[in-house]
DNA sequence: GATTATTTCAAACGTTTGTATGAAACAATC
DNA sequence: GATTGTTTCATACAAACGTTTGAAATAATC
């Protein structure tokens, strides 16, 4: 009962934290909707500085288990890890899935960084940096500079992000459905083929699937 | 004097809306940055939430003058256009310029939005989506489909708007030096390089330009 | 220069905030 | 079953918040 109180407490917390903000979230709202006493944010945490934190921290933890991408085999072709790599982080960012302000507030973070934000880097976002920086590396030239390498991680990064951090742009933006008129099997794999026609490991994006040709 | 004092408000609302959101700026905070007596935002503005929406609104006017990219005559490539819009939107996120809210405040809008958002993207963001949508009409096949086109814009911008949304976790992961690694130029350049690879107008983004072949 | 209208100011208002307290309820141990 | 430690609860507190007020100060109008 005692763990439970506490657990319900992050729940709540990290829904409303990652919905209004740190400041605007109240430790009443948060206190209210995790059924508990108001006192039991600061018996269980101390602060509400502390709580943020827990709440980050557990968000990091949960998703942390998915960041050993699939297990692909050694043999897996680095184009095919890659689709992969961008179809499971746009799963990750865009489906249905468990808790939403999971991801939420580590993109907060991310985006605002507080104290908490170097253990989110180290321990959720650099994983999945080597594993992409991994797949680039044998899918790469040898001789290819250090920077590049960043770089094109970025623009795959950056085009994946994009379609999440700035939903409400895109929406207003295109209008009606808003994103949902990408299906997200279909962004995975405009990003996939946009990236590797620039690398050269694949076809230009233009519009024909004809043109696609031998790439699984 | 009246007027001034009214600027002054969201000058310095403006600075610290951005810097700590909405709801972690005081109105204190704000009429002490602006010398001016506490009462002051409720006589100009009402109350607190106009005084935002002003500082929105200040800062998307000071831009749009902006936006109108720089007049490329008609018979410009579209390949150069699309080089320019990169470097220019580039620019304007990361070079060090005039007042650094005007970005933030209406980035911060843009991804988490309030009531100001919508006017944003019609007066500052939708002409620049119509800029590049002209580009990639000329560069890209005519057949091709307006998702498919939204999407490659969207990557395009993806890529840019990274590095600015991003750069507390950059300098995390490659440390040292952060983004400074990366001159802005350079940067511009690796964007449109891979960008155009991608759709097929130019050749892949590694390092010898040797293996590029005929590809444009 | 008297009379307006506009703008500033110090002070106070009522809320809401995060936090603290001490008693009650509960659980565990002997 | 008494004792101890843990967790909940209602309540209180001081501080900070956005907002209001009414009187000064300033500017504008005649």
């Amino acid at each position: 009962m005692a763990d439970d109180t506490k657990q319900r407490l992050i729940d709540a917390a990290g829904e409303i934290f990652a919905e209004k903000g740190y400041e605007a979230a109240s430790i009443r709202d948060i206190c209210q909707r995790a059924d508990a006493n108001l006192a039991a944010v600061n018996y269980h945490f101390g602060e509400k500085r502390q709580l943020y934190v827990a709440a980050v921290r557990h968000a990091q933890c949960c998703r942390q288990e998915d960041v050993p991408f699939p297990e692909w085999p050694a043999d897996m072709p680095a184009i095919d890890r890659l689709r992969a790599f961008i179809e499971t982080m746009f799963a990750r960012m865009l489906a249905g899935q468990r808790p939403r302000w999971h991801l939420e507030i580590m993109l907060r973070e991310l985006a605002r960084p507080t104290e908490a934000c170097a253990a989110v880097v180290e321990d959720y976002i650099r994983p999945m940096a080597n594993t992409l920086r991994g797949i680039l590396r044998d899918l790469l030239p040898d001789g290819m500079s250090e920077e590049q390498r960043w770089m094109i991680g970025f623009s795959i990064v950056g085009q994946i992000l994009f379609y999440y951090v700035h939903q409400p742009v895109i929406r207003l933006l295109i209008g009606h459905a808003g994103i949902e008129t990408f299906p997200l099997d279909q962004l995975a794999d405009h990003v996939t083929r946009f990236t590797l026609a620039a690398i050269g490991a694949g076809p230009a994006v233009i519009r024909s699937p004809s043109a696609v040709g031998s790439l699984s």
